[in-house]
DNA sequence: AGCACGCCGACT
DNA sequence: GTCGGCGTGCTC
């Protein structure tokens, strides 16, 4: 029986530790568990990743471990060596790795609370306290608080100069006690009411004397979409308050108090005929007769599954995972974003049935995402779906991970552990021998890469199910069509865009437009001084949102009420807005088609799960002609009577300091023309640029992906970067620009110095930089980078792990907040 | 990451 | 003289 366990923390430390199981745990300890801890002065949650018989060497005295959560484990212990890849690749605390990897309801171990004793009450009452200020000022507070007591986080929160001493003073004197409290799970059951009709439509309108267009609009909303929550009809009716209360007065609702559940409950609509297999056509069925052989095998394979837009990947996803399902395995569903779960949860459960599908994603709540966690870990949930993290569902008997649009840059998290979901997927088959499915239409050069070596195999699927040709693209040159006056009422839409808009309205077709910029104004200009609004933490220009009447830093959130006088000369009136967003074109659109029934989607618009997926279903109804949005009506919808799509301002990314710049541009442009014309009408797209010559504008609208990559292999093969060489980014920040210079310094020494080990693992380096972020001040953080590309990523992780710790000890040792991230395999180079 | 320990400037 | 700022080191 073993005796010890390996544990790894949640902490930036170079573990693993070390902790004797007392005999009540003996043999209910197992790899995965989670366990509390003592670790120096505190107890926390660490992570059960081996068990051993003898102590190891060189170790100090073991602690005992003091808890077991009484859930079971909370992974299956053949994740350890993908969590120990995935630390040694990212250079990344295994703890942490761990962390990141499972439900945020697993990692809160304790915290501590102050209590305010008896005696304190005493010495609050006696005066006895007053000689302290701020010790007078804590009991104060406790005295106030809910039982007396309150966690020294939220002490802390409160008060910014909150005095630790002050603190440690009241605890000798006895006044105050602290001790280390178990974080409880919030787990609240949150109830909303849900409205339907008592009885018919037409019995609730006929309650009503006169005539409410709102509350009719209500109506049939409630009738429709019934039981309609609370919350859901809040954002459909804006001023919902009184149209609600004269229909619950007339007593024609029905109101039920439900608990709120989001995602894993929530109805999706499902399509009858979501639930039977359709019949593939050639290019499914050799994909899918690969893909079975590959799954045969029960070995490792790699696919790229490149298919068209419209030519039916979801389909051969749908069938391989219905195959996996049958034989009693499991399977993962990666998406790029939240958004769009819904819409594979829908027909995923169509097919597969309710109980088989689970969902984890950032849209539940704690409870729900814990819930469906171990659902998913005693395999009674055997398809998950779900974005990035779902890349680490507890499933057992692996067999098959889908990463639907591949390309995606949102598989990379940009915080703490920056890891590529579609890299973790391929290794995690690799280890599980599972097949990976990477699917896309504009797959990245990564995964063409790794297809062109061999190391993955190529599926093709170049035509669309309907047989339908591709939607013909025209490029509107903007130096062919200056606007006269830029703050005219949709000046964003040149004339050739504007005919056809108006042409394709008439024969009720429906328009999708795309603007990758939200807000209103991307720009707010004081014509007396000149000058513009900028953030004062970060580099941009802050967006007016007119809604709000509030204008807003789109990289540090920081939102503040538009002045009506200039904030540096004060002078009244000079204010301009310029630069357009969504907001201002969904404005002006109305301006000049007042009949134009338009949508908009982007953050904005979407900020609760269920605004996201009324936007989609009521253009998808038709009950929307035009769709104006950013990036977002590009991902993977399916709109069926698009007929038209109009890219603004193609070339709005083109010209980033990215190495990404004209893939992600073609992929934009190819991804959202591809909306057109799916079903029995033809499409047509336009695109409006001031680069109508540049290969990925000119590639994009010829539907040539194959001569889009013909050009731009070469180019990146050329300047040494991925996916032929290998880059990480190492990113150093500072709130004191010179402490800021003087990491990123210290950092290039050491990357110098690693430069032996790389070419001790046969492999070339580059160094770029130290150079000053693109974005120079974000959170008011001084902002420096070094990008490290190497011939190889044998040769990379040669240098990571040589100097990783030292590099991350850098931070520490210049201080004030001095950060360095290692960012490796970056997506987002700003 | 916390948290304690330990060493220097500005206040009771 | 002390309080408390922050740099430093440690956590099985």
């Amino acid at each position: 029986m073993a005796r010890i366990a390996e544990v790894a923390v949640p902490l930036p430390v170079p573990g693993p530790f070390h902790y004797s199981i007392p005999a009540p745990f003996q043999g209910g300890i197992e790899v995965g568990s989670g366990v509390t801890v003592p670790f120096g002065n505190r107890r926390l949650t660490g992570y059960v990743v081996d068990l051993l018989d003898a102590v190891p060497e060189g170790s100090p005295e073991l602690k005992d471990i003091v808890a077991l959560g009484d859930e079971g484990p909370l992974f299956p212990p053949e994740l350890v060596p993908l969590y120990q890849w995935i630390a040694r690749y990212y250079a990344h605390p295994l703890g942490e790795v761990v962390r990141t990897a499972l439900p945020g309801s697993t990692r809160t171990a304790t915290r501590a609370v102050v209590h305010l004793l008896p005696e304190g009450v005493g010495a609050l009452e006696s005066g006895a306290a007053a000689l302290d200020p701020q010790g007078l000022a804590l009991l104060k507070r406790l005295h106030r608080a809910t039982d007396t007591r309150l966690t020294l986080r939220t002490l802390k929160r409160e008060d910014r100069s909150f005095a630790g001493a002050a603190l440690r003073r009241a605890e000798k004197e006895g006044w105050v006690s602290r001790t280390q409290e178990a974080a409880h799970k919030a787990v609240t059951v949150k109830r909303e009411a849900y409205y339907s009709l008592a009885g018919s439509l037409e019995q609730a309108r006929n309650a009503f004397a006169r005539p409410g267009p709102v509350r009719d609009r209500l109506l049939e909303y409630i009738d429709r979409f019934s039981p309609a929550s609370h919350t859901e009809l809040k954002d459909a009716f804006p001023n919902l308050g009184g149209a609600l209360r004269a229909l619950k007065n007339k007593e024609v609702l029905s109101i039920e108090q439900r608990e709120v559940r989001s995602d894993a409950a929530e109805r999706v609509r499902i399509d009858d005929a979501d639930r039977v297999p359709r019949a593939p056509t050639t290019a499914q069925r050799e994909a899918l007769a690969t893909l079975a052989t590959a799954l045969d095998t029960h070995a490792y394979g790699g696919f790229l599954l490149h298919g068209v837009t419209g030519s039916g990947k979801t389909e051969v996803y749908l069938q391989t995972a219905g195959k996996v399902l049958d034989e009693g395995g499991a399977a993962i569903f990666l998406v790029p974003e939240i958004g769009l779960t819904p819409q594979f949860l829908s027909r995923f459960r169509a097919r597969f049935g309710e109980e088989t599908v689970g969902v984890l994603h950032s849209g539940l709540t704690e409870r729900e995402r814990f819930d469906e966690w171990r659902r998913i870990g005693a395999g009674r949930a055997r398809l998950v779906i779900g974005p990035r993290s779902a890349v680490f569902a507890p499933v057992r008997d692996l067999r098959l991970i889908v990463v639907d649009e591949e390309h995606d840059g949102s598989y990379k998290q940009e915080e703490g552990l920056r890891y590529n979901a579609r890299d973790v997927a391929l290794t995690r088959c690799a280890m599980a021998k599972a097949v990976a499915v990477l699917g896309s239409a504009t797959p990245s050069l990564e995964s063409l890469h790794l297809a062109n070596e061999g190391r993955i195999t190529l599926l093709s699927m170049p035509d669309r199910v309907s047989g339908r040709p591709m939607p013909p693209v025209e490029i509107v040159d903007l130096r062919q069509h200056p606007t006269e006056d830029p703050d005219s009422p949709g000046a964003l839409l040149s004339p050739p865009l504007r005919r056809a808009l108006e042409e394709n309205l008439e024969s009720g077709g429906q328009t999708i437009l795309l603007l990758n910029r939200r807000g209103f104004a991307t720009v707010v200009l004081c014509t007396g001084c000149g000058t513009h609004f900028r953030c004062e933490d970060c580099d941009v220009s802050m967006t007016y949102h007119g809604r709000r009447h509030q204008v807003m830093c789109h990289w540090c959130g920081k939102t503040l009420p538009m002045p009506d006088v200039c904030p540096a000369c004060h002078a009244k009136d000079t204010l301009r807005l310029t630069g357009r967003g969504t907001e201002r074109l969904e404005e002006e659109m109305l301006a000049l088609w007042p009949e134009m029934r338009l949508d908009r989607m982007d953050a904005d618009t979407t900020r609760s799960r269920s605004s996201h997926r009324r936007i989609l279903d009521r253009f998808r109804d038709g009950e929307v002609d035009v769709l104006v949005g950013t990036q977002m009506v590009a991902k993977g919808h399916d709109f069926p009577r698009v007929t038209l799509v109009g890219v603004l301002h193609a070339d709005a990314a083109l010209h980033l300091p990215d190495v990404r710049a004209a893939e992600r541009t073609f992929q934009l442009i190819a991804q959202v023309a591809g909306r057109a014309g799916r079903a029995d009408r033809p499409g047509k797209v336009l695109v409006q640029t001031w680069h109508p010559d540049h290969h990925a504008i000119l590639r994009a609208s010829e539907h040539d992906f194959a001569g889009f990559i013909a050009r731009e292999m070469p180019l990146r093969k050329g300047l040494g970067y991925p996916p032929f060489w290998r880059m990480t980014m190492f990113r150093v920040s500072s709130p004191e620009e010179h402490l800021a210079h003087k990491a990123v310094w210290m950092t290039k020494d050491l990357i110098d110095r690693g430069g032996g080990y790389v070419t001790s693992a046969g492999g070339r380096m580059r160094i770029r930089g130290p150079a000053p972020a693109p974005m120079y001040r974000v959170r008011g953080r001084y902002r420096w980078q070094i990008l490290v590309t190497a011939s190889d990523h044998k040769a990379m992780s040669r240098l990571l792990h040589s100097i990783g710790a030292a590099v991350h000890e850098v931070g520490k040792q210049v201080g004030k907040d001095t950060r360095v991230v290692i960012d490796r395999d970056p997506v987002g180079m700003l």
